[in-house]
DNA sequence: TATTCTTTTTAGGAAAGACTAACTATTTCT
DNA sequence: AGAAATAGTTAGTCTTTCCTAAAAAGAATA
């Protein structure tokens, strides 16, 4: 029935997280970028489109510009912040490459609850900030990855 | 076309690792119980377990027990990894509790790479086990977090 | 052994998501 | 304005994965 009420799917999900980058950074989302940045044919999107304007998370007319309504956006932001954290942790502390950890955090967004994604953040913060020896933990780890790794 | 080449799927990856469970803990897989490990019902078992058989990763015959092939074995066993893995970092590290980090493991183990996982299982080495002024970086990061969380 | 209970499979159906091809709007360019 | 190009939608199909209800197989027991 996915009416509103009902919970956003992980795909509805990005659709929701594109919508919201194309239309900070582009000013406008169109069912084509849409389609592109997803990775999906444009023909295919109607469908998504159409279950979130039910869903009354975006503002839809056909052959219109697709706009995010106060509530679409709110989720969009929500979203696009568990990106962030994820995605630092990933490149910061794990040191992975930009590219992997955006696809990484793009999975795993869906799926970490709340708590987790606080420590997570939390945990980052005391990896970069916090220090001892003079050195940050996070300093600290490097040292340990290179010694690990050439050893 | 699904055949046995393909790549898996998160859920038939589900599958495997149920069935890996299965014969591990209590000697033999049966289709009720990959049902209700999974939380579907036995009626739609049965599709997976042809698709998995067809890929050559069980042995299935109808109404005989489920066992895994040895390639199926070994995807299983590098599922299962991945999870342990992920569900250290979560209970150790960001103390998430048995259930969620469990929960949240069983998504995240489909999703990450093999270099992303190695480095995530040396960080949590490396706070477990190298210490700085007599604590191990784990215990530091989580007198830091009693500090924040009561201040 | 025959009946009953449990387990598994079949069959039919639904929802989500994607594809292609054809059609319709809109925009752009002359 | 009219033609051409671009963009968006529709319609029909496919796959995956789940569901329910009914049928079949196997196991257990009187």
């Amino acid at each position: 029935m996915n009416n509103e009420g009902t919970e956003l799917s992980e795909n509805l999900e990005d659709y929701l997280e594109v919508i919201y980058h194309l239309e900070t950074s582009e000013k406008v989302a169109r069912a084509k970028d849409i389609a592109s940045n997803l990775g999906i044919k444009p023909g295919s999107v109607t469908g998504g489109l159409k279950a979130l304007d039910k869903k009354g998370l975006i503002n839809y007319q056909p052959y219109a510009y697709i706009t995010l309504t106060d509530a679409g956006k709110a989720i969009a932001e929500e979203i696009a912040g568990r990106h962030v954290v994820i995605k630092n942790f990933l490149t910061e502390v794990l040191q992975v490459d930009a590219e992997t950890a955006d696809a990484t955090a793009c999975r795993i967004e869906h799926v970490i609850d709340k708590t987790t994604l606080q420590r997570l953040n939390c945990f980052v913060d005391f990896l970069s900030l916090e220090k001892v020896e003079g050195e940050t933990y996070l300093e600290k780890f490097k040292s340990f990855c290179v010694c690990k790794h050439t050893s």
